[in-house]
DNA sequence: ATTGTTTTCCTAGGGCCCCTAGGTTAAAAC
DNA sequence: GTTTTAACCTAGGGGCCCTAGGAAAACAAT
């Protein structure tokens, strides 16, 4: 019997695939074992476990969406990259719902694993870098950076989530909110004493 | 034998709750069956499956969340509405992750049940309302409303899924976004026609 | 080429879970 | 008190996760 060539990464892509086409919550490790033909047992010698799969889930599509932002604000500057940033954010999680859903789970990714994982830690980076036309200083520049991938995020898993019911197309909210972040990072509040919780 | 006198709702409730005790994604039939001292079939009277469970969760948290924020919100306006707004629904969030994380899963709740089911609604509305004050029309209210709830609900679900690894607080950073957003609603950009997507 | 070593993938099986079918019996309706 | 309804049960099929241990392919070294 020839050998399937298994690697924690082929089995992670086709665990990813999975997600995309049917749901991050009907990625089972019998599906993957047999998208990959072969017997579920057989995958443990690459992947601890579900958790663990869908950890690495997680961080793959945390490193394929960062390099589709850095690719698309490459050579681009205030609104242009603002924009660019967002638009790329949100196509990646259109393309691959269940790889991006895998990005929401709490948690309880291997360290060791995340650690050689660039995705997260670049992705911050970008946001910061993106950031830098708008004169920002810290911890302005930090509040701004969670506001903006609060708000990010906040929009396409509320989209996902089917909790755009109007009538009015998530789109035109879309590009209308990207307005609106544009004006708030150029006219950014200062802080002032006495702010409550 | 003496009945346990199930319900749907009881059953829901107890989904709820061991949802905010050990995870959305463990709650199982057979725990809460456990739960409420009964046979895990013994629960497909009330309720047609865990898809269904997980559904009603949804909507019982919606209902509770929208009910938390009205209470916070009555008798506000402005700026200490769209706070007491705005802490109501990250409070809810970090109360009851379990519950929250429910209404974060892809549209597939029973039609018929929803229709019923108050939260959802009356959340929108509450949100229209309390924007009353900062003088939008449509359509730029229905973008607001929607800039709103993506921020807050991409706050909590980073925030949840560890996103905020940085060392400045998630406490302060909330401060400030709201903060930013009361601004940005006070200065709501003007629509220019060319805005690109 | 042969032998030994490593690693991949397998079969077997235990335990938990979802859900259905059909039976009892408690509660409600009359 | 009898009948009807509905709650809860036992039994069981099928799926999934994961471990243990075996067979054989790939690799190393002579």
């Amino acid at each position: 019997m020839v050998r399937a060539g298994l690697t924690a990464e082929r089995v992670t892509v086709a665990g990813a695939e999975l997600a995309d086409d049917v749901g991050l919550d009907h990625v089972t490790m019998s599906q993957v074992a047999r998208r990959l033909g072969v017997k579920d047992a057989s995958l443990y010698t690459h992947v601890r476990g579900l958790e663990d799969l869908r950890g690495r889930i997680a961080l793959l599509a945390a490193d394929e969406k960062t390099i589709r932002i850095a690719e698309a604000t490459a050579g681009r500057a205030g609104k242009d990259a603002l924009v660019a940033f967002a638009n790329a954010w949100r196509e990646y999680a259109h393309q691959h719902p269940g790889r991006y859903m895998a990005t929401q789970t709490p948690i309880q990714i291997d360290p060791e694993l995340a650690a050689e994982a660039p995705g997260p830690r670049r992705a911050v980076e970008l946001t910061y870098s993106m950031l830098r036309g708008y004169g920002l200083a810290e911890p302005d520049l930090t509040d701004a950076v969670r506001l903006l991938r609060s708000t990010f995020h906040g929009f396409v898993a509320l989209e996902a989530a089917g909790g755009f019911a109007h009538e009015r197309s998530p789109q035109q909210s879309w590009i209308r909110a990207l307005d609106a972040l544009h004006t708030l990072l150029e006219h950014w509040p200062p802080f002032r004493e006495g702010d409550s919780s």
